[in-house]
DNA sequence: ATCTTCTTTAGAATAATTATAAACAACGAA
DNA sequence: TTCGTTGTTTATAATTATTCTAAAGAAGAT
């Protein structure tokens, strides 16, 4: 169980004041056992039904900004209309199921390392994504 | 040199008429030593700056989904407001500039073989792409 | 040539995201 | 507390990529 107080820490460290549609946004992404894989639109539906207030459409994309921005949330690579992201923010890669539309984290191990023997004058390696398509 | 007869072989082939403005998106997709990496703003662009012809964006659109669809186009993940093409449709895999916005191929031997130890019941590999975020 | 079918196009419709600005809430100092 | 400042929420408008539509035009077969 997440406590409120760690919600609290984490909006501050991502300089943002503490509000009750804050700390909803929390509840719904962060007081949970396993990894969440959500767009926009299903963060904002998950709000109504778990909080039972609604939060609008602007501060839910704020608040993930803002998470995304500070390293709490991750946006995964994939083409889509929609922006994925993952509260799992450790390096790890996925599959992503093309029918259901939906995410499947693998582990590191389940991948491998990846080594990348080339290199570009000038830039670096800021991260390595591995997307698996399933397709039935 | 790629010549127009193959133009319109591969627009046969995937059930489009070869128009004049099928041709010239051809000329700017296929006329090229190298692998071409794009989005359709780009391509839209490119079409009147090479062949002096406008396009309409409907069209534009219409045509690389006919390829995409065909296999004559690749379609690659990425985290961007716009869709990326790629005329390298072999299976490899890429680096992208973040701050440049500009993808570059890299060598399935630059990243060596990835094996994917996992497997979900009922459904297939489809792909396997590796994206290398590049940064300053 | 003519007829049918496909295509092009401008513009409208849709959908995700971002911007705006007015009402409101958090914070800190007195 | 209270007050003033600064940050926040919200509905709504604006923007952007993409898809749809329907009328005018071009390709292909006969």
């Amino acid at each position: 169980m997440t406590s409120k107080q760690e919600f609290i820490e984490k909006l501050r460290n991502s300089s943002l004041r503490p509000t009750k549609q804050r700390i909803n946004i929390c509840e719904v992404l962060f007081n949970r056992d396993k990894t969440f894989h959500f767009t926009i639109s299903d963060l904002f539906n998950l709000i109504k039904d778990k909080t039972g207030e609604k939060v609008s459409l602007a501060t839910v994309y704020n608040t993930v900004h803002a998470f995304h921005k500070k390293g709490y949330l991750k946006e995964i690579p994939i083409n889509s209309n929609q922006t994925y992201f993952d509260t799992n923010v450790t390096d790890h890669h996925h599959f992503f199921d093309v029918k259901e539309e939906k995410l499947i984290d693998l582990k590191n191990e389940d991948v491998g390392p990846i080594e990348i023997q080339r290199s570009i004058p000038g830039k670096k390696i800021k991260s390595v994504e591995v997307l698996v398509k399933l397709e039935d």
